[in-house]
DNA sequence: AGCATAAGCGGACTTTACCCCGCTTGTTAT
DNA sequence: ATAACAAGCGGGGTAAAGTCCGCTTATGCT
Protein backbone atom coordinates (compact mmCIF):
# COMPACT_ATOMS: atom_id res chain seq x y z
CA UNK A 1 0.00 0.00 0.00
CA UNK A 2 1.84 3.30 -1.44
CA UNK A 3 2.03 6.87 0.82
CA UNK A 4 -0.41 8.31 -1.22
CA UNK A 5 -3.08 5.95 -0.27
CA UNK A 6 -2.73 6.28 3.57
CA UNK A 7 -0.40 8.82 5.00
CA UNK A 8 2.12 8.00 7.88
CA UNK A 9 0.43 10.62 9.73
CA UNK A 10 -3.18 11.58 9.68
CA UNK A 11 -4.39 14.72 9.20
CA UNK A 12 -5.94 16.07 12.45
CA UNK A 13 -9.49 16.62 12.17
CA UNK A 14 -10.01 14.14 10.13
CA UNK A 15 -13.08 11.81 10.66
CA UNK A 16 -10.76 8.75 11.16
CA UNK A 17 -9.19 6.22 7.98
CA UNK A 18 -11.50 4.25 6.28
CA UNK A 19 -10.80 0.40 7.23
CA UNK A 20 -9.30 -2.11 4.53
CA UNK A 21 -12.08 -3.89 3.98
CA UNK A 22 -13.93 -0.56 3.45
CA UNK A 23 -11.62 0.70 1.05
CA UNK A 24 -11.01 -2.34 -1.10
CA UNK A 25 -15.54 -2.39 -1.06
CA UNK A 26 -15.71 1.48 -2.10
CA UNK A 27 -13.78 0.91 -5.42
CA UNK A 28 -15.50 -2.31 -6.34
CA UNK A 29 -18.18 -0.47 -6.05
CA UNK A 30 -17.49 1.63 -8.16
CA UNK A 31 -15.82 0.09 -10.98
CA UNK A 32 -18.76 -1.82 -10.74
CA UNK A 33 -20.88 1.01 -11.62
CA UNK A 34 -18.70 2.28 -14.06
CA UNK A 35 -18.95 -1.02 -15.41
CA UNK A 36 -22.74 -1.09 -15.45
CA UNK A 37 -22.89 2.61 -16.35
CA UNK A 38 -21.28 2.03 -19.85
CA UNK A 39 -23.56 -1.23 -20.42
CA UNK A 40 -26.41 -0.50 -19.44
CA UNK A 41 -26.89 3.67 -18.86
CA UNK A 42 -28.15 5.18 -15.72
CA UNK A 43 -31.78 4.45 -15.41
CA UNK A 44 -30.57 0.50 -14.93
CA UNK A 45 -28.03 1.11 -12.36
CA UNK A 46 -30.02 0.91 -8.85
CA UNK A 47 -28.75 0.30 -5.62
CA UNK A 48 -30.00 -3.69 -5.80
CA UNK A 49 -28.39 -4.19 -8.84
CA UNK A 50 -25.19 -2.99 -8.05
CA UNK A 51 -24.94 -4.68 -4.75
CA UNK A 52 -25.60 -7.90 -6.17
CA UNK A 53 -23.04 -7.06 -9.00
CA UNK A 54 -20.31 -6.63 -6.67
CA UNK A 55 -21.01 -9.02 -4.60
CA UNK A 56 -21.79 -7.17 -1.24
CA UNK A 57 -24.77 -6.54 0.62
CA UNK A 58 -27.14 -3.46 -0.06
CA UNK A 59 -26.44 -1.98 2.92
CA UNK A 60 -22.75 -1.77 2.22
CA UNK A 61 -23.58 0.16 -1.00
CA UNK A 62 -25.15 3.14 1.83
CA UNK A 63 -22.80 2.22 4.07
CA UNK A 64 -20.43 3.84 1.37
CA UNK A 65 -22.12 6.30 -0.66
CA UNK A 66 -25.08 7.35 1.85
CA UNK A 67 -27.18 7.82 -1.19
CA UNK A 68 -27.88 6.82 -4.59
CA UNK A 69 -27.01 10.68 -5.91
CA UNK A 70 -23.37 9.77 -3.98
CA UNK A 71 -22.49 6.91 -6.28
CA UNK A 72 -22.58 9.18 -8.87
CA UNK A 73 -20.32 12.25 -7.51
CA UNK A 74 -17.83 9.79 -6.46
CA UNK A 75 -17.77 8.66 -10.12
CA UNK A 76 -17.54 12.74 -10.81
CA UNK A 77 -14.86 13.22 -8.33
CA UNK A 78 -12.87 10.48 -9.18
CA UNK A 79 -12.55 12.03 -12.57
CA UNK A 80 -12.20 15.62 -11.01
CA UNK A 81 -8.78 15.00 -10.22
CA UNK A 82 -7.39 14.75 -12.99
CA UNK A 83 -9.15 18.07 -14.23
CA UNK A 84 -7.92 19.67 -10.46
CA UNK A 85 -4.27 18.39 -11.62
CA UNK A 86 -3.82 21.08 -14.89
CA UNK A 87 -5.49 23.84 -12.22
CA UNK A 88 -2.60 23.48 -10.23
CA UNK A 89 0.11 22.26 -12.16
CA UNK A 90 -0.30 22.03 -15.62
CA UNK A 91 0.36 24.15 -18.46
CA UNK A 92 -0.92 27.66 -18.58
CA UNK A 93 -3.33 29.21 -19.40
CA UNK A 94 -5.28 26.84 -17.32
CA UNK A 95 -2.29 26.20 -14.89
CA UNK A 96 -0.47 28.89 -13.21
CA UNK A 97 1.59 31.60 -15.12
CA UNK A 98 -1.12 32.74 -17.33
CA UNK A 99 -2.78 36.26 -16.20
CA UNK A 100 -5.66 35.65 -14.00
CA UNK A 101 -7.78 36.99 -16.32
CA UNK A 102 -6.52 34.86 -19.11
CA UNK A 103 -6.81 31.98 -16.55
CA UNK A 104 -10.38 32.66 -15.95
CA UNK A 105 -11.61 32.64 -18.85
CA UNK A 106 -9.51 29.19 -19.85
CA UNK A 107 -11.02 27.94 -16.66
CA UNK A 108 -14.85 28.43 -17.61
CA UNK A 109 -14.19 26.81 -21.12
CA UNK A 110 -12.76 23.72 -19.89
CA UNK A 111 -15.15 23.41 -17.15
CA UNK A 112 -17.87 23.52 -19.49
CA UNK A 113 -16.11 20.55 -22.10
CA UNK A 114 -15.63 18.30 -18.92
CA UNK A 115 -19.36 18.83 -17.88
CA UNK A 116 -20.45 18.08 -21.39
CA UNK A 117 -18.29 15.28 -21.22
CA UNK A 118 -19.74 13.90 -18.61
CA UNK A 119 -23.33 15.27 -18.87
CA UNK A 120 -24.98 11.94 -18.07
CA UNK A 121 -23.16 11.38 -14.75
CA UNK A 122 -23.80 14.54 -13.63
CA UNK A 123 -27.31 14.72 -14.52
CA UNK A 124 -27.71 11.47 -12.94
CA UNK A 125 -25.65 13.33 -9.54
CA UNK A 126 -28.03 15.92 -9.53
CA UNK A 127 -31.19 13.82 -9.61
CA UNK A 128 -30.24 13.47 -5.72
CA UNK A 129 -31.89 15.98 -2.84
CA UNK A 130 -29.41 18.86 -2.83
CA UNK A 131 -25.91 16.84 -3.60
CA UNK A 132 -24.81 18.71 -6.32
CA UNK A 133 -24.96 22.50 -5.26
CA UNK A 134 -23.85 22.32 -1.59
CA UNK A 135 -21.44 19.12 -2.97
CA UNK A 136 -17.95 19.07 -3.68
CA UNK A 137 -17.48 20.13 -7.31
CA UNK A 138 -19.58 23.29 -6.95
CA UNK A 139 -17.86 24.49 -4.35
CA UNK A 140 -14.10 23.62 -6.03
CA UNK A 141 -15.53 25.40 -8.68
CA UNK A 142 -16.61 28.34 -6.51
CA UNK A 143 -12.92 28.40 -5.05
CA UNK A 144 -11.12 28.69 -7.86
CA UNK A 145 -12.77 31.18 -8.99
CA UNK A 146 -12.50 32.78 -6.62
CA UNK A 147 -8.79 32.61 -6.18
CA UNK A 148 -8.70 34.17 -9.25
CA UNK A 149 -10.80 36.49 -8.50
CA UNK A 150 -8.67 38.06 -6.06
CA UNK A 151 -5.64 38.51 -8.25
CA UNK A 152 -7.93 40.73 -10.58
CA UNK A 153 -8.03 44.60 -9.49
CA UNK A 154 -12.16 44.83 -8.92
CA UNK A 155 -12.32 48.13 -6.47
CA UNK A 156 -14.55 47.18 -3.23
CA UNK A 157 -16.90 43.61 -4.83
CA UNK A 158 -18.37 41.25 -2.20
CA UNK A 159 -15.72 38.65 -3.75
CA UNK A 160 -17.84 35.80 -2.32
CA UNK A 161 -20.98 36.65 -3.59
CA UNK A 162 -19.26 37.22 -7.31
CA UNK A 163 -17.63 34.04 -7.15
CA UNK A 164 -21.31 32.25 -6.43
CA UNK A 165 -22.66 34.14 -9.30
CA UNK A 166 -20.26 33.46 -11.93
CA UNK A 167 -19.99 29.74 -10.83
CA UNK A 168 -23.78 29.36 -11.26
CA UNK A 169 -23.63 31.79 -14.69
CA UNK A 170 -21.18 28.84 -15.66
CA UNK A 171 -23.51 25.73 -14.64
CA UNK A 172 -26.17 27.78 -16.09
CA UNK A 173 -26.34 27.25 -19.13
CA UNK A 174 -25.41 23.54 -18.97
CA UNK A 175 -27.72 22.88 -16.87
CA UNK A 176 -30.37 24.24 -19.47
CA UNK A 177 -28.91 22.46 -22.11
CA UNK A 178 -28.76 19.12 -20.06
CA UNK A 179 -32.86 19.36 -19.26
CA UNK A 180 -33.56 20.70 -22.88
CA UNK A 181 -31.99 18.27 -24.71
CA UNK A 182 -32.27 13.88 -24.60
CA UNK A 183 -30.35 13.35 -27.75
CA UNK A 184 -26.73 14.89 -27.88
CA UNK A 185 -26.20 16.17 -31.78
CA UNK A 186 -25.38 19.58 -30.45
CA UNK A 187 -23.41 19.00 -27.66
CA UNK A 188 -19.98 20.85 -29.71
CA UNK A 189 -22.29 24.25 -30.49
CA UNK A 190 -23.64 23.89 -26.97
CA UNK A 191 -20.18 24.07 -25.68
CA UNK A 192 -18.79 26.94 -28.44
CA UNK A 193 -21.78 29.05 -27.50
CA UNK A 194 -21.59 28.60 -23.70
CA UNK A 195 -17.27 29.25 -23.87
CA UNK A 196 -18.04 32.07 -26.18
CA UNK A 197 -20.43 33.73 -23.69
CA UNK A 198 -18.64 32.86 -20.78
CA UNK A 199 -15.67 34.72 -22.10
CA UNK A 200 -17.87 37.71 -22.76
CA UNK A 201 -19.21 37.28 -19.16
CA UNK A 202 -16.15 37.84 -17.72
CA UNK A 203 -14.89 40.47 -19.88
CA UNK A 204 -17.64 42.88 -18.97
CA UNK A 205 -17.49 41.97 -15.69
CA UNK A 206 -13.78 42.20 -14.75
CA UNK A 207 -13.22 45.46 -17.21
CA UNK A 208 -11.21 48.16 -15.08
CA UNK B 1 -67.73 30.69 -14.67
CA UNK B 2 -66.05 33.88 -15.88
CA UNK B 3 -64.41 34.51 -19.18
CA UNK B 4 -61.10 34.56 -17.40
CA UNK B 5 -61.43 31.10 -16.89
CA UNK B 6 -62.52 29.48 -19.98
CA UNK B 7 -62.35 31.94 -22.95
CA UNK B 8 -65.04 31.77 -25.68
CA UNK B 9 -62.72 30.64 -28.40
CA UNK B 10 -59.95 28.70 -27.29
CA UNK B 11 -56.36 29.53 -28.46
CA UNK B 12 -55.32 27.55 -31.76
CA UNK B 13 -52.46 24.74 -30.82
CA UNK B 14 -53.53 24.80 -27.67
CA UNK B 15 -53.88 21.11 -26.53
CA UNK B 16 -57.72 21.08 -25.61
CA UNK B 17 -59.18 22.97 -22.45
CA UNK B 18 -59.84 20.90 -19.55
CA UNK B 19 -62.76 19.14 -18.58
CA UNK B 20 -65.07 20.95 -16.05
CA UNK B 21 -64.26 17.91 -13.75
CA UNK B 22 -60.52 18.03 -14.24
CA UNK B 23 -60.65 21.59 -12.98
CA UNK B 24 -62.78 21.10 -10.46
CA UNK B 25 -60.00 17.78 -9.04
CA UNK B 26 -56.77 20.49 -9.65
CA UNK B 27 -58.50 22.97 -7.62
CA UNK B 28 -59.25 20.68 -4.72
CA UNK B 29 -56.22 19.15 -4.98
CA UNK B 30 -54.39 22.64 -4.83
CA UNK B 31 -56.43 23.59 -2.16
CA UNK B 32 -56.03 20.22 -0.25
CA UNK B 33 -51.79 20.21 -0.77
CA UNK B 34 -52.20 23.86 0.28
CA UNK B 35 -53.69 22.55 3.75
CA UNK B 36 -51.20 19.61 4.62
CA UNK B 37 -48.14 22.10 3.40
CA UNK B 38 -49.09 24.80 6.08
CA UNK B 39 -50.03 21.75 8.83
CA UNK B 40 -47.84 19.32 8.45
CA UNK B 41 -45.23 20.32 6.38
CA UNK B 42 -43.40 19.11 2.81
CA UNK B 43 -42.46 16.33 3.89
CA UNK B 44 -45.81 14.52 5.36
CA UNK B 45 -47.14 15.65 1.24
CA UNK B 46 -46.95 11.99 -0.14
CA UNK B 47 -49.28 11.35 -2.86
CA UNK B 48 -51.05 9.04 -0.92
CA UNK B 49 -52.01 11.00 1.61
CA UNK B 50 -52.82 13.81 -0.61
CA UNK B 51 -55.27 11.79 -2.63
CA UNK B 52 -56.78 10.51 0.64
CA UNK B 53 -57.51 13.88 1.85
CA UNK B 54 -58.89 15.30 -1.08
CA UNK B 55 -61.24 11.70 -1.80
CA UNK B 56 -59.57 11.20 -4.68
CA UNK B 57 -57.68 8.67 -6.78
CA UNK B 58 -54.22 8.43 -6.84
CA UNK B 59 -54.36 8.24 -10.40
CA UNK B 60 -55.67 11.29 -10.81
CA UNK B 61 -53.04 13.15 -8.63
CA UNK B 62 -50.58 12.11 -11.58
CA UNK B 63 -53.16 12.50 -13.95
CA UNK B 64 -53.22 16.42 -13.23
CA UNK B 65 -49.69 17.13 -12.02
CA UNK B 66 -47.84 14.23 -13.37
CA UNK B 67 -45.14 13.93 -10.97
CA UNK B 68 -44.84 15.12 -6.69
CA UNK B 69 -42.88 18.18 -8.02
CA UNK B 70 -45.23 18.54 -10.55
CA UNK B 71 -47.63 19.68 -7.67
CA UNK B 72 -45.15 22.23 -6.17
CA UNK B 73 -44.47 23.64 -9.28
CA UNK B 74 -47.97 24.34 -9.75
CA UNK B 75 -47.99 25.94 -6.32
CA UNK B 76 -45.49 28.46 -7.44
CA UNK B 77 -47.03 29.17 -10.79
CA UNK B 78 -50.40 30.05 -9.00
CA UNK B 79 -48.03 32.50 -6.39
CA UNK B 80 -46.56 33.71 -9.27
CA UNK B 81 -49.20 35.26 -10.79
CA UNK B 82 -49.56 38.12 -8.95
CA UNK B 83 -45.02 38.57 -9.21
CA UNK B 84 -46.04 38.81 -12.90
CA UNK B 85 -48.87 41.37 -12.61
CA UNK B 86 -46.56 43.74 -10.38
CA UNK B 87 -44.08 43.14 -13.33
CA UNK B 88 -46.62 43.87 -16.15
CA UNK B 89 -48.42 46.43 -14.80
CA UNK B 90 -47.14 47.65 -11.11
CA UNK B 91 -46.04 50.99 -10.52
CA UNK B 92 -41.85 51.31 -11.13
CA UNK B 93 -39.25 50.30 -10.88
CA UNK B 94 -40.13 47.03 -10.72
CA UNK B 95 -43.39 47.53 -13.30
CA UNK B 96 -42.91 49.64 -16.72
CA UNK B 97 -41.52 53.56 -16.28
CA UNK B 98 -38.64 53.24 -15.30
CA UNK B 99 -35.07 52.92 -17.00
CA UNK B 100 -34.85 49.34 -17.99
CA UNK B 101 -31.40 49.34 -16.42
CA UNK B 102 -33.26 50.31 -12.60
CA UNK B 103 -35.59 48.10 -13.66
CA UNK B 104 -33.22 44.87 -13.87
CA UNK B 105 -31.75 45.27 -10.90
CA UNK B 106 -34.88 45.87 -9.19
CA UNK B 107 -36.26 42.62 -10.75
CA UNK B 108 -33.76 41.07 -9.54
CA UNK B 109 -34.08 41.98 -5.71
CA UNK B 110 -37.57 41.06 -6.08
CA UNK B 111 -36.83 37.83 -7.32
CA UNK B 112 -34.86 37.22 -4.41
CA UNK B 113 -37.40 38.32 -1.95
CA UNK B 114 -39.73 36.22 -3.54
CA UNK B 115 -37.85 33.38 -3.70
CA UNK B 116 -36.78 33.16 0.48
CA UNK B 117 -40.33 33.86 0.91
CA UNK B 118 -41.29 30.65 -0.84
CA UNK B 119 -37.73 29.05 -0.20
CA UNK B 120 -39.98 25.44 1.45
CA UNK B 121 -42.12 25.24 -1.58
CA UNK B 122 -38.92 25.79 -4.36
CA UNK B 123 -37.12 23.90 -2.26
CA UNK B 124 -39.54 20.95 -2.79
CA UNK B 125 -40.33 21.65 -6.48
CA UNK B 126 -36.32 21.44 -7.40
CA UNK B 127 -36.37 17.66 -5.99
CA UNK B 128 -37.99 16.14 -8.80
CA UNK B 129 -36.35 15.62 -11.99
CA UNK B 130 -35.28 18.65 -14.10
CA UNK B 131 -38.59 20.53 -12.85
CA UNK B 132 -36.73 24.03 -12.17
CA UNK B 133 -34.51 24.37 -14.83
CA UNK B 134 -36.82 23.92 -17.76
CA UNK B 135 -39.87 25.02 -15.75
CA UNK B 136 -41.97 27.48 -16.36
CA UNK B 137 -41.01 30.15 -13.59
CA UNK B 138 -37.20 29.92 -14.36
CA UNK B 139 -37.90 30.86 -17.97
CA UNK B 140 -39.89 33.70 -17.18
CA UNK B 141 -37.44 34.93 -15.06
CA UNK B 142 -35.02 34.49 -18.48
CA UNK B 143 -37.36 35.95 -20.86
CA UNK B 144 -38.14 39.22 -18.44
CA UNK B 145 -34.41 39.62 -17.94
CA UNK B 146 -33.60 39.31 -21.44
CA UNK B 147 -36.29 41.60 -22.66
CA UNK B 148 -35.48 44.14 -20.24
CA UNK B 149 -31.26 43.63 -21.94
CA UNK B 150 -32.34 44.59 -25.23
CA UNK B 151 -33.44 48.16 -24.27
CA UNK B 152 -30.03 48.46 -22.63
CA UNK B 153 -26.87 49.37 -25.31
CA UNK B 154 -24.81 46.57 -24.64
CA UNK B 155 -22.72 46.44 -27.78
CA UNK B 156 -22.21 42.87 -29.58
CA UNK B 157 -23.36 40.72 -27.03
CA UNK B 158 -25.11 37.57 -27.18
CA UNK B 159 -28.41 38.27 -24.81
CA UNK B 160 -29.84 34.54 -24.85
CA UNK B 161 -26.73 33.59 -23.46
CA UNK B 162 -26.20 36.60 -21.46
CA UNK B 163 -29.74 36.43 -19.80
CA UNK B 164 -28.76 32.61 -18.75
CA UNK B 165 -25.91 33.40 -17.09
CA UNK B 166 -28.09 36.61 -15.25
CA UNK B 167 -30.60 34.42 -14.27
CA UNK B 168 -28.63 31.49 -13.06
CA UNK B 169 -26.43 34.50 -11.24
CA UNK B 170 -29.55 34.84 -9.60
CA UNK B 171 -30.86 32.01 -8.46
CA UNK B 172 -27.42 30.91 -7.38
CA UNK B 173 -26.90 32.64 -4.27
CA UNK B 174 -30.43 31.35 -3.19
CA UNK B 175 -29.95 27.72 -4.06
CA UNK B 176 -26.19 27.42 -2.46
CA UNK B 177 -28.66 29.00 0.75
CA UNK B 178 -31.33 26.72 0.20
CA UNK B 179 -28.95 23.55 0.51
CA UNK B 180 -26.67 24.99 3.15
CA UNK B 181 -29.41 26.00 5.84
CA UNK B 182 -31.42 23.77 7.76
CA UNK B 183 -33.09 26.49 9.22
CA UNK B 184 -33.83 30.25 8.25
CA UNK B 185 -32.30 32.43 10.94
CA UNK B 186 -30.51 34.73 8.61
CA UNK B 187 -33.29 34.83 5.70
CA UNK B 188 -33.20 38.49 5.77
CA UNK B 189 -29.20 38.70 5.58
CA UNK B 190 -28.99 36.61 3.00
CA UNK B 191 -31.78 38.66 0.87
CA UNK B 192 -29.57 41.57 1.75
CA UNK B 193 -26.29 40.12 0.72
CA UNK B 194 -27.75 38.61 -2.57
CA UNK B 195 -29.60 42.05 -3.42
CA UNK B 196 -26.71 43.81 -3.68
CA UNK B 197 -24.56 41.40 -4.93
CA UNK B 198 -27.41 41.77 -7.59
CA UNK B 199 -27.29 45.39 -8.00
CA UNK B 200 -23.27 45.18 -8.20
CA UNK B 201 -22.96 42.21 -10.87
CA UNK B 202 -25.46 44.61 -13.07
CA UNK B 203 -23.83 47.51 -13.12
CA UNK B 204 -20.30 45.59 -13.75
CA UNK B 205 -22.31 43.68 -16.41
CA UNK B 206 -24.20 46.66 -17.84
CA UNK B 207 -21.65 49.49 -17.99
CA UNK B 208 -21.02 51.38 -20.89
C1' DA C 1 -82.76 13.75 -26.60
C1' DG C 2 -79.43 10.25 -27.77
C1' DC C 3 -75.03 8.63 -29.21
C1' DA C 4 -70.00 8.26 -29.90
C1' DT C 5 -65.83 9.09 -28.07
C1' DA C 6 -62.10 11.06 -25.90
C1' DA C 7 -60.94 12.51 -21.41
C1' DG C 8 -60.90 11.45 -16.85
C1' DC C 9 -60.93 8.40 -12.79
C1' DG C 10 -59.49 4.93 -9.22
C1' DG C 11 -56.80 1.96 -6.82
C1' DA C 12 -54.22 -2.36 -7.05
C1' DC C 13 -49.54 -3.32 -8.43
C1' DT C 14 -44.57 -2.77 -9.24
C1' DT C 15 -40.24 -0.84 -8.45
C1' DT C 16 -36.76 1.25 -5.86
C1' DA C 17 -34.52 4.14 -2.53
C1' DC C 18 -33.45 4.06 2.02
C1' DC C 19 -33.64 2.17 7.14
C1' DC C 20 -32.52 -1.05 10.79
C1' DC C 21 -30.07 -3.97 13.67
C1' DG C 22 -27.86 -8.29 14.96
C1' DC C 23 -23.59 -10.38 13.50
C1' DT C 24 -18.60 -10.19 11.84
C1' DT C 25 -14.00 -8.37 11.26
C1' DG C 26 -10.12 -5.18 11.08
C1' DT C 27 -7.47 -2.30 14.31
C1' DT C 28 -5.11 -0.85 18.22
C1' DA C 29 -3.39 -0.81 22.93
C1' DT C 30 -1.69 -3.67 26.48
C1' DA D 1 -0.55 -12.61 21.19
C1' DT D 2 -5.01 -11.28 22.48
C1' DA D 3 -8.73 -8.74 24.17
C1' DA D 4 -11.91 -4.96 23.53
C1' DC D 5 -14.37 -2.30 20.55
C1' DA D 6 -15.41 0.60 16.88
C1' DA D 7 -16.21 0.13 12.11
C1' DG D 8 -18.14 -2.42 8.71
C1' DC D 9 -21.39 -5.83 6.71
C1' DG D 10 -25.75 -8.11 5.02
C1' DG D 11 -30.16 -8.53 3.64
C1' DG D 12 -34.93 -8.43 5.07
C1' DG D 13 -38.35 -4.69 5.86
C1' DT D 14 -40.82 -0.25 4.85
C1' DA D 15 -42.68 3.62 2.55
C1' DA D 16 -43.57 6.22 -1.23
C1' DA D 17 -43.26 7.38 -6.28
C1' DG D 18 -44.98 6.21 -10.43
C1' DT D 19 -47.59 2.79 -13.86
C1' DC D 20 -51.53 0.34 -15.81
C1' DC D 21 -55.88 -0.64 -17.41
C1' DG D 22 -60.76 -1.45 -17.12
C1' DC D 23 -64.66 1.41 -15.82
C1' DT D 24 -67.18 6.02 -15.78
C1' DT D 25 -68.58 10.53 -17.44
C1' DA D 26 -68.48 15.03 -19.65
C1' DT D 27 -68.92 17.01 -24.11
C1' DG D 28 -70.00 18.00 -28.78
C1' DC D 29 -72.49 16.41 -32.81
C1' DT D 30 -76.69 14.95 -35.16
Amino acid sequence: MSPVDRPVLPLVGAPRAERADAVRNRRQLLATAREMLAEQGVDKLTMDALAERACLGKGTVYRRFGTRAGIFVALIEDDEQIFQERLLSGPPPLGPGAPPLDRLIAYGQARVAFMIEHREIVRAAIDGRQAVPAGTEMSLSRMHIRMLLRQIPLGAADLDILAIQLSAALEGPFLLYLSATDIADDALHTQERAARGWHDLIQRTCRP
